[in-house]
DNA sequence: GGCCTGTTTTGATCAAGATCAAGATTGCAT
DNA sequence: ATGCAATCTTGATCTTGATCAAAACAGGCC
């Protein structure tokens, strides 16, 4: 990508990226300076846990996966981050380390913003720094979802939920879900081992709420699938929240790694 | 309390609440006006999951839980307010519902705001609104944290990593923790049943690493426990992230509401 | 003290989901 | 095509931690 093409796009690609749109061209201008981009191959980390946090990053296109990971090779995917998305703002406002590992899924594209620089912009840019905190309002909103649902829910109504949030709030009928990322990573973020996912995604459709191809899920009746969340059926009465899933999921992406 | 001794009382203690420090003479008055205090007794219900963020919390004594509860009556606490602390900016914020439920833990006094003087703050006063930001960064930060011992920690790691934070970072030899809540409380925190969590302490008292009475915990060697925690001591391999707990810590609270 | 209520502990049992170990698929790349 | 490597599925078994039930403890209050 030459240098050229890179700004034509970059600022073309800025205004429809939340926060910034705030920035005024001249901000925009030093972004373009002061930033870098990044093209990564899959697999790649981008920064460990617990590394300094120096920069923010902002996918421009391909996904990059957050996650912890313990000694003895368990991971968590918290999150997973696709174009448009950012990461890396919370750490850098606080001053403090990156709480998870960022790791390549597929060869991306990501703006690199150095922290002093996006400090400025917070500084200079009201318009901005008030994006910039609903941005991360919205990863913490993210987050409580995350845990209620890991909390309060089976397996199988994760994975039934997990479904219809990626619809539209609206669909209903027949409708098919591709799966754009691995079983694996998918089940490490609903807190399920990637054996335990599959047994589940099965279990649905048994029950003829799904229809699993390879990564294309068939919905054939919305509906019936959020009557099935909602009707508690297949649970618990988990008095005080499940745990946060023990899945290996995390193992085969480690040692892609 | 007398409103005379409620604003002398409120000036000279917003001085030392994070965000509040930054607010001018003027804009504080403002604040006393607009706000009001609220003296609630235990077991009350500040709000419901799932109402309108119409206000921020600021705890001024006493302690809130905060915390998700399932229609089956179980329940998760995600985090406990005290003194100082406060929430619900994030969702006022995003002009959202609150994602949890905020339910007193005893009698307590707090600051209500209403989210347009709130908001009315935040664009008037940048100081004020950066640290705010902090503010929401930092929560997003404690749950991330939350979400990695539930998910790459056993039990028993847990509840001893629990009793190691709440040590000074540069405790060692021999002290005591006084747990300031219920058991039940502390024990959803840590995504445990309370009967889990009871019989973990049991398990690290008769490993020798700590002793309990009643409420309070002496751990006779700080050094001991930090080494039983890192040296990952009663485990699993965990290939994808424990599951976020099924305690039914909550029940009782519940009951209690 | 004796009583009532709320919290904690213990015990016995159960279940969701993890782990280990093969296979079966799928997707590329040659 | 053919083969290699990664992804996904299945099966058998085991563990952690949940559930149910009941007893032991505190505390506060007459």
């Amino acid at each position: 990508m030459s240098t050229m093409t890179s700004r034509i796009n970059l600022n073309e690609y800025l205004q429809r990226i939340g926060p910034y749109s705030a920035l005024t061209p001249d901000q925009r201008q030093q972004l373009i300076e002061g930033a870098r981009f990044l093209e990564e191959d899959k697999g790649q980390v981008l920064f460990e846990h617990g590394e300094r946090a120096s920069h923010v990053y902002v996918v421009i296109c391909g996904h990059v996966k957050l996650g912890f990971s313990s000694q003895q090779g368990a991971e968590k995917v918290v999150s997973v981050s696709g174009p448009g998305e950012s990461f890396g703002e919370a750490c850098v406002t606080l001053g403090r380390d990156y709480p998870f590992r960022a790791e390549m899924l597929e060869a991306a594209t990501l703006l690199v913003i150095p922290a002093p620089l996006f400090h400025q912009l917070m500084a200079d840019n009201a318009a901005f720094a008030a994006l910039v905190t609903r941005r991360i309002a919205e990863n913490l909103h993210y987050l409580l979802q995350e845990m209620e649902s890991a909390s309060l829910m089976s397996g199988a109504e994760r994975v039934a939920d997990f479904l219809v949030r990626q619809l539209d709030r609206d669909a209903a009928g027949a409708v098919t879900v591709d799966l754009a990322l691995p079983k694996s990573v998918i089940a490490s973020r609903l807190s399920l081992t990637q054996e335990h996912f599959s047994r589940l995604l099965r279990q649905l459709s048994d029950q003829g709420l799904i229809e699993v191809d390879r990564r294309h899920v068939h919905i054939p009746n919305v509906g019936q699938l959020r009557r099935f969340l909602n009707s508690g059926a297949g649970h618990c009465v988990n008095r005080g929240g499940r745990s946060f899933g023990r899945g290996r999921t995390g193992w085969g992406q480690l040692a892609a790694a």
